[in-house]
DNA sequence: CGGTATCTTGATATCGGTAACATTCGATGC
DNA sequence: GCATCGAATGTTACCGATATCAAGATACCG
């Protein structure tokens, strides 16, 4: 009464200001009745527990999570960094980052955690951060960013990408390896012989694809043609086709590690009078939703990238906990479509 | 010594256990003195100041963010909501989600701080978000959900979209109004006589598009036919120019309200041998990095997310901090490329 | 040299919850 | 009828940081 606390600052903040001790007056009970009467499993009477329950939705109270992560020792947050990096060979396109966002807030959230954003490219980590619980690293050249980090903050870290020699910390990622040797596979049972690999074998997961390709097409006695090409844009993969062509190389399949190429590929394909996938076939990778409705509709190795930030959240959740937690591979699977 | 904390539960949380308490010990001095040196305003003398910074250095010490945000009454913390509906006619490959999200976090970040993300899909909303300073929304339809959370919050909130007539919240969004009127313009001086509307006109902002497009066209006397068209895919871009050319209604622009169904429509107009640009223009609407690498290369509204993000963040800080706060229109520009 | 202004540091209380232990009270057993 | 048990609730003490007010140390003034 003779606390005029509600004239503070902005009376934004402190304006639901209810604390449990206000519910308890109200109630007529003690502050840790009102606790347990809130808490899922708290062992009260039933009739207290309605009753406070009831008052506090009434009032609209709002439990203090700050306080309660004090006494409690932990965040109930896991923290997600995100490598931004739109570089000029990478365009943004890809949605698989929000993808995976996605799978990973979804899973946090019955778990009743929170996600903590945040991204590279800002210069300071936010200081919540080192408060997570756990954290889950998603970007392309994560992999020595992660190590300087987990040693700087010595949190549980989960990371998204090709799973590496070093296994300093949790991988997940899709098998490139796999969807490489399906295309590999496809090619295979099509009966074509001389296959093009198109894509970066530099990065991680592209060299994972081109070795799965590579070694299965090895079992049948074939060795593709691997052209190493940086960029990631349909344009170039345009116009690494136009080469090819004007050098009469002569080959029967493509197999890009990523749709974009592969449809500049095509696009190079059908300008130059071949038909696709009769005289070429054509394999992308990603299943981007733009592939589908490519004209023609592009066949495609298909990444599950919800599910993959749904891992991704569940090994975060189990490494805090104390489990043992080991990296794992999602299996990738081919979209056959016209091409 | 003897309080073997060490050995709790995994020993993962309280592992770096270190206090303001046990800092203070070590550097002989107290609690508040080593708050006060390691805040960035504190009076301490500069010799003590060092010595106890070089000790939290040393000995790796984290700030319990949550003990801190408790007494400082304010949890420094932002929620932001993504209403992901990967419905079907709105595929989810859109990137400005997450170029809204890198802005939102740049920005926040500089200001220290943090971004906690939160989907809709799922069920409750995490019980943290209720603590953040303020919230801001992203999705399409987020107008009455908006609304709705408002009422349950009590919390500042920024939303994302078209400027409604409703002045319930701030509004921030790029000015779709004007994007159409860009496109129009286009056409006009490209002496274009037939244009063609190709989108949802019930979506409040491609509503915006429409009306910005009809009436800039209106002041030359020209009347756009009007496609309205639920999908947003390329796909259905394709089949809706297809119609048209069965038809044989005579146009000779397209103006879509999304890059996708752009793409589409300009993948039909080929196929049926007609030239692009020459025969029919085509401008889409979002620019996103797929239309810069399609075959030709598309025109198209470009909209700064980046900036739209970046203002959003502005925008729920300065209403927490219990600042005056207009909804804003961020301005979009036509990219002329090949269509 | 006494006294006050300034600088630096400390003791204490507090933010809003929850764990651990204590207490009350009715029910049950013999 | 008395001891015992168990359910329901309360008391107290924290979690780790910071604001407030007070006190000690040092410098400076006339």
């Amino acid at each position: 009464m003779h606390k005029s606390r509600r004239n503070d600052k902005a009376a934004a903040a402190p304006a639901g200001a209810l604390t449990m001790a206000d519910l308890a007056r109200l109630a007529g009970v003690s502050k840790i009745t009102v606790s347990r009467a809130l808490s899922e499993n708290g062992i009260v009477a039933a009739g207290t527990r309605d009753k406070v329950r009831a008052l506090a939705a009434e009032h609209g109270y709002k439990l203090n999570v700050s306080a309660r992560n004090l006494r409690l020792r932990q965040s109930h947050t896991i923290a997600v960094i995100v490598e931004m990096k739109p570089s000029v060979n990478r365009p943004m396109s890809d949605p698989y980052p929000l993808e995976l966002l996605g799978g990973i807030a979804q899973e946090l959230a019955t778990a009743n955690y929170s996600v903590l954003l945040t991204t590279t490219r800002q210069g300071a980590l936010a200081p919540a951060v080192q408060a997570a619980d756990a954290v889950i690293l998603l970007g392309q050249g994560a992999r020595q960013q992660a190590v300087h980090l987990f040693d700087r903050l010595r949190l549980p870290m989960v990371v998204w990408g090709a799973p590496g020699a070093d296994d300093a910390h949790v991988v997940v990622g899709s098998d490139n390896r796999q969807g490489g040797a399906s295309a590999a596979e496809r090619f295979v049972s099509l009966g074509r012989h001389h296959p093009v690999f198109l894509g970066d074998t530099d990065h991680a997961e592209m060299a994972e694809r081109h070795a799965g390709f590579v070694t299965h097409l090895k079992a049948y006695g074939i060795a593709p043609l691997v052209v190493n090409h940086k960029a990631f844009t349909a344009e170039s993969g345009f116009d690494a086709v136009r080469v090819l062509l004007r050098r009469k190389t002569h080959f029967d399949a493509v197999f890009a590690i990523n749709d974009l190429l592969a449809m500049g590929a095509v696009r190079a394909l059908i300008e130059a009078g071949l038909r696709v996938p009769e005289d070429v076939t054509v394999i992308g990778y990603d299943d981007i939703p733009l592939g589908a409705a490519f004209i023609p509709p592009l066949t495609s190795v298909h990444q599950n990238w919800h599910e993959g930030g749904v891992l991704l959240a569940r090994k975060a959740l189990a490494l805090f906990r104390g489990e043992k937690v080991a990296s794992e591979t999602l299996p990738s699977r081919l979209v056959v479509r016209a091409t």
